[in-house]
DNA sequence: GTCGTTGCTTGCAATATGCAAGTAACAAAG
DNA sequence: CTTTGTTACTTGCATATTGCAAGCAACGAC
């Protein structure tokens, strides 16, 4: 069946299986990379203000999920400021596009653990 | 702030924050438990089935999330045969209720993933 | 010259993943 | 009675990932 599949588009190969949902958790499959989409959606930019969010995420993991977020698309490292450079990072429409699904998880989440709560945007500067 | 939720109900606590989306991670952010929770929203329910897929889990892996599934409520285990003794896995309502979360990750891989396709539910036997 | 800020990198220990083989409890077949 | 097959796992071990904590570079402020 999978050999059918491999041969039917060889343009078209996909890591594990053809699935949609096999091919979005290989990007976001882990416990940190939609927190950090979260973060980028409520307005947080800057390296330290993805890093200061209450789960504490360790530095390099951050820098990690930011590199492969890029890689995906789903992300763009710019500089605010030259000297020294100094950079922000921002959702792209593709990462954008994601709102409905956290939008879905918070929903489920919401009913099924209660007491916990949707964070606030943050202040533009 | 952490620390005024800490104190604000000491009988809620949460493993790493109190965002909804942190805690559904908790127990789904990893590559292959959301493919699990597929396969049995398909209809599959034994563990040959569900080691079948296409994406070819690990037997290790596989009773690993079955697992925490059970522990976390989303899925039940019950033998349908008793000598020798077989089981099958069934979600629970609570599991059910992450049809949505699925779809919406769905909406958005075909949307991003050209080429990919969902998966047909089983054939009951 | 020193200190602070920002965005990382690095070394290393702990944990998770996954390969491949193995196990147990049965029934069926010979 | 023995062998084989089925099913649902468990186990040992190598590899990969995670995360702690310290460190680094490039600036400006003092």
């Amino acid at each position: 069946m999978t050999d059918d599949l491999e041969t039917m588009d060889d343009k078209l190969t996909f890591a594990r299986s053809c699935c949609p949902i096999t091919n979005v958790l290989d990007t976001l499959g882990d416990k940190w990379t939609l927190l950090v989409i979260r973060d980028l959606v409520l307005g947080k930019s800057r390296y330290q203000e993805l890093l200061s969010s209450p789960e504490r995420i360790a530095s390099n993991i951050l820098a990690d999920r930011l590199k492969k977020l890029e890689a995906a698309g789903l992300v763009i490292r710019q500089a605010y400021q030259q000297k020294p450079a100094r950079y922000e990072y921002l959702l792209t429409e593709k990462g954008e596009g994601l709102k409905p699904v956290l939008g879905a998880i918070v929903a489920w989440g919401q009913e099924h653990y209660p007491g916990t709560m949707v964070f606030p945007a943050v202040e533009r500067r």
